[in-house]
DNA sequence: AGTGAAACGACCGTAGA
DNA sequence: TCTACGGTCGTTTCACT
C-alpha cells in the first residue's frame, strides 16, 4: 500500500494521541471528518497501522533492559519461539549476521536479569552462546516508521 | 507507580484496540465509565502508558530491516544522536557489551540498506566499526511490557 | 444533517492515612 | 481532616447513517 501526504498527516496526528477525535484530525489535515474516518479504517483494516496502548517499563519498576544476542546450533525457529514464550522477552527477531537471534528483555533488577539469562535463556535447547548488551540509555524509539 | 489488576485489565483492553470506548472497557473490567476514564488519564499523564498509532513497515514497502551494532571511538551520545537523526533509524540505544550502540533501521531494499550503512552511518564521526544484522523473521513484538 | 452514543466536568460519597 | 478514588448526572461533543 502507498501512503499519500494526507495519510501520513493522519498517522502523525494519531501518533501524538491515538484517541484524537476524527473531527480534530480532519481540521488538522484539511479533509472532512468522514474522509478521515474512512482513511483510518482503511489503514487499520489493511494492517498498515494499529492504534494501541504502549507501556513504559522504566515507569513500572523494570529498571534493567538488555538485548541478548544469541548464537544457536541447529534450527533457529524453535529457539526463537522458546524465547518469545518467556514473559520478560518483549522482542524476538531472527537475523543473519554475527548473531542468529536477538531478544530484548525487560527485568526488574540485575539479579533478575542474571537469573533470566543464566537459568532460563541459556537452558533453552539449541542456545549455544549468549551476549548480553545491557541498556545504558534508550536514545530514541519511534512507532511510526516510514511516516516522518 | 504500581498497577493493580484493574489497571492491567484496562491496559490489556487498550492494547487490543486503543480506541475502545470507556463504557466498553468499564463493562469488561467492572468499573464505571468515569472511573475508567480517570484511570486512563492517570496512566497516560504519569507516562506509564501511551495510546499511539503504530505502523508496520513491511506493509509499506520497507522490506529490509536490520539491527546495526556499532563500535564507537570516543563519546557515545553524539553518535547516538546522529544516528537518531537519520530518517531510516527508528530505534537507538546505548549499551554496555560487545557493541556500544544499537540502531534498528528500516529500508526499502538491499541497495537502500547498503547506501545507508556504507555512506551515512559509517560516515558519522566516531563510528569505528559496524555489524549489520539483517532481519530474517520478526518473531515477536510486544508493546505492553509488564502487563501480561 | 440528524440521531444515538460517547466523552467530559462538576459534584458528592466513602474509605483509609 | 485531608487525600485518593469511585459513582451519578447533566451537558457537550462525537460517530455514524
Amino acid at each position: 500500500m502507498t501512503l499519500d501526504e494526507q495519510d501520513k498527516a493522519i498517522i502523525a496526528e494519531l501518533q501524538r494521541d491515538g484517541r484524537t477525535p476524527y473531527a480534530a484530525i480532519a481540521e488538522a489535515v484539511g479533509l472532512s471528518e468522514t474522509a478521515v474516518r474512512k482513511r483510518v479504517m482503511r489503514l487499520t483494516d489493511s494492517g498498515v497501522m494499529q492504534i494501541v496502548a504502549v507501556t513504559d517499563p522504566t515507569q513500572l519498576g523494570f529498571a534493567r533492559q538488555a538485548m541478548i544476542g544469541i548464537r544457536v546450533s541447529g534450527p533457529l525457529e524453535p529457539v526463537a519461539q522458546a524465547l518469545a514464550a518467556l514473559p520478560e522477552v518483549d522482542y524476538v527477531v531472527i537475523t543473519a549476521g554475527s548473531f542468529d537471534v536477538l531478544a530484548e528483555v525487560v527485568c526488574e533488577s540485575d539479579a533478575h536479569l542474571l537469573a533470566l539469562v543464566s537459568d532460563r535463556i541459556r537452558g533453552i535447547s539449541g542456545v549455544r552462546e549468549t551476549d548480553t548488551l545491557m541498556y545504558l540509555k534508550l536514545q530514541q524509539q519511534t512507532y511510526a516508521w516510514g511516516v516522518r
